[in-house]
DNA sequence: TGTTAGCACTCACTCTCTCTGAGTGCTAAC
DNA sequence: GTTAGCACTCAGAGAGAGTGAGTGCTAACA
C-alpha cells in the first residue's frame, strides 16, 4: 500500500525530528514544530497508522514514536532531502585536502580522519585493491655485492620490490641477462597466466640461474595476488556522542568490532563494489550481528578502472543520513581529484 | 623515612587487592585474607599512617584505601614480584608468534594484536624508526619507455622507490651514466653530508641530467630523514573492560586520544628511548593531561643497532603491572628473535 | 609500648515509594 | 474527516529509610 502524502510528510517530519534529537517524538510535537496544519489528535491517527504499517515503533506506551529500521529505508529512499554543506564546511574541507600528497598510503590513511572530522562519525576507508593486474615490468637490478633487488611493476601502477641475496658473487652482466629474460617471458601476464608449465619451461632454459628464477617468480605471483583490503579508521571515539552508545555494553559491541580490522573489511567488502551511488546499509541490513544498531554508507573510489576502494562512515541508526551523504559525496569528488593527479601520470 | 618491612607488607597487600578487585580495600579484609598475623585494627593504624606518607587515598570517608600514584610507583620499584606467565600462556603465545612474517609491516601491524590478547590491556606499538641513516645503494633503473625508478637502500637495509616519469625519451645508457655517477657520489653518506654546495657541484656536473639528479636527490634525503613514527594500536576495546571506564565520559577521553596516531607516538617518544629496561609512566607521571587515569608501560625492541622501536600497554593506573611486565619481556624476546632472522641476512 | 577489642560514627548504595509529565488511545462533537 | 477532551500508562526523577563496609578513637591488655 502506498503512503498518501500527509503519511510521507508526517513520517518525513519524525524521522527528522528524531535525528536531530534522539528523544522519541510525540503527536503534540510535530504539531507545534511544523506547520502542518493539522492538530495532534489528527497526526496521532497517523502514526497509528504508520506503526501499523511498519514505519514506526514505540519504544514503550507512553512515549512518542521512532522510526523502525523500515522507516529510516524509507525515508533514506524516498523522503530524504539533499543537504547542503555550508559554505563554511566546504571552504574547510577544500582547505583541508589541499595539500600535497606524494604517496598513496599517506592520502589513505589521512582521508579517514578527515571524513570523521566532516560528518562526526566514525569513519573507514578501505585501501584501494587491485583489480587483477598484469605485469608491466619486472626487473633484476643489481643493489651492492651479492644483493639484487626484484623491482615489479603492475598494470595497476603499484611498484613492489624485494631483496634476493646471494651466497656467492654474481656477475653484473648475468644478472642483466637473466632480468631481460625475465621481463621477457612474464611482462604481459596475470597470475593465471603463469602456469607450472610455463615457469617449468622458463626455469629450463635458465640453467644455472633456476633457484634465481624462482625467488623472482614467487615475488611476482605474490604481488599479482589480491591483497586483503587493508582498512583504516578514524575518529572512532565519534560514536561515543551519540546516546545510543552510551551504554557500555553497546560501546563495547562496537569497539570489539572495530579493532578487527578484518571484520570491518569484510562488512565493507559485502557493500556494493560497482555502484557509483552510495549505499547505505540500515542496522540489521548489514548482516553483521555485533552491527545491528548501526548504519554504514559507504561510497565507492576509482584510480583508472584498476584501482578501486571504499570510503564510509559507521554511525547509529538514528544517523543524519542527509548530513552524511552529501559530505561523502563531496569528500569522494575531491579524493578522486587527488588520486586522479598522484597516478593518473601513469 | 624509610617504610617498615611491616608497612611493605601491608602497603603490597593492598595494591594487590585493589588491582585484582577494583575495590577499596579494608583494614578487615586485608586481616583475613592475608595471613600477616596482625588484627584488623593494628592494620588500620598502619593504614592510617602510611594514607599520611602518600602512599594510600581514600575515595571517602567510609570506604576502604586505594593506592595513591606514589603509592603504585613504590610498589612497581620495590615491592611488585615477578609474574610467572603459565605454561598454557607461553606456549600459546610461541604458537601465535611461531609463524612466517616476510614483511617487517606484517609483523609490526600484527604484534599489537598479539600483546593486547596477552595482557587484555590496549597495546601500542611503534614502527621502527631507523637511526641517522646512511645511504648504502642508490640506483636509477629504467622500467619501461619514459618511466624510471630510483632505488634507494639506506644503512639500516630498507629499500624505498619512487617512480620518475619522463616527457622525452630517455636512453639506457644515459640512465646508467647518470646512476652510476649519483651512487658514486651519495653512497655512504648521511642527509646531513648531503650539502647545498655537494648538490651544486653535482649539478653542474651533470649538465642536462641535473633536473633529473635533483628528483633523485630530494627523494634520497626523503629517505633518510626520520619518519614520524607510526603507530599501530591493537584490541582499544579492552579498557572498556575496567570499571574505572564504565563512565563514558572517560572512556571518550580514552578512545579521542587513541584516535590521533600523532597523540600516542608523541607519548611513546617520551618514553625512555635507550634504556633496555621496561619503562613505567604511573599516572600523571606521563605529563599527558587525558591520560592521567592510565598508566603506561613500554619495552624498547632493536634490530642491530639501527632499527628500534616501542611495544606497550595502555591500561588503568590500577593495572597488573608484574603479570604485564613479564609478558611484554617475554613477547619483546620473541619478537627480537623474529627480527633479527627477518633483518638479519643483510 | 605496641596490640587489640569495642564502639560510635560516616557515607555510598540500594530499595521503595510517590509524584510528575509527556504521551497515548478512545469517544463524542463539530 | 478533523478535533477537543479525557482517562490511562509508564519511564524517570526525587525523597527517605535502611544497610553495611569501613573508619577513627579510646581504653584495656600483654
Amino acid at each position: 500500500m502506498e503512503l498518501s502524502q500527509r503519511k510521507r510528510i508526517i513520517l518525513q517530519a519524525i524521522v527528522e525530528d528524531y535525528i536531530a534529537t534522539a528523544e522519541p517524538v510525540g503527536s503534540r510535537n510535530i504539531a507545534k514544530n511544523h506547520d502542518l496544519g493539522l492538530s495532534a489528535a489528527t497526526i496521532r491517527n497517523e502514526m497509528a497508522d504508520l506503526e501499523e504499517m511498519g514505519y514506526l515503533e514505540k519504544p514503550h506506551t507512553s512515549a512518542g514514536r521512532i522510526p523502525s529500521e523500515m522507516g529510516y529505508r524509507f525515508y533514506v529512499d524516498s523522503l530524504m532531502r539533499r543537504y547542503s554543506l555550508t559554505v563554511d564546511e566546504i571552504s574547510g574541507l577544500q582547505k583541508t585536502m589541499d595539500r600535497k600528497y606524494d604517496q598513496l598510503e599517506g592520502v589513505i590513511s589521512e582521508i579517514s580522519d578527515i571524513i570523521s572530522k566532516v560528518t562526526k562519525y566514525p569513519a573507514v576507508v578501505a585501501f584501494p585493491k587491485e583489480n587483477k593486474g598484469r605485469v608491466r615490468s619486472v626487473r633484476l637490478v643489481l643493489i651492492e655485492e651479492r644483493m639484487a633487488l626484484v623491482v615489479v611493476v603492475t598494470d595497476a601502477g603499484v611498484v613492489k620490490n624485494r631483496r634476493i641475496h646471494f651466497s656467492t658473487d654474481i656477475d653484473y652482466s648475468a644478472i642483466d641477462a637473466v632480468s631481460g629474460f625475465i621481463s621477457k617471458n612474464l611482462v604481459g601476464l596475470s597470475a593465471a597466466d603463469i602456469t607450472p608449465a610455463r615457469v617449468m619451461l622458463m626455469y629450463e632454459a635458465m640453467g644455472e640461474y633456476g633457484e634465481l628464477l624462482k625467488i623472482v617468480i614467487s615475488f611476482v605471483l605474490e604481488c599479482l595476488k589480491e591483497e586483503s583490503a587493508r582498512v583504516y579508521i578514524g575518529g572512532a571515539s565519534n560514536i561515543l556522542n551519540n546516546p545510543e552508545f552510551s551504554d557500555i555494553d553497546k560501546a563495547r559491541e562496537f569497539f570489539s568490532f572495530m579493532d578487527s580490522r578484518e571484520n570491518v573489511g569484510k562488512m565493507l567488502s559485502l557493500m556494493g563494489d560497482d555502484s557509483d551511488d552510495i549505499s547505505i546499509k540500515i542496522g540489521s541490513e548489514s548482516g553483521v550481528e555485533s552491527m545491528k544498531d548501526t548504519s554504514i554508507v559507504v561510497a565507492n573510489y576509482h584510480v583508472g578502472d584498476k584501482l578501486r576502494g571504499k570510503i564510509g562512515i559507521i554511525g547509529p541508526t538514528r544517523m543524519d543520513y542527509a548530513r552524511v551523504v552529501s559530505s561523502l559525496e563531496m569528500i569522494n569528488d575531491r579524493l578522486a581529484e587527488i588520486l586522479g593527479r598522484m597516478m593518473g601520470q601513469d
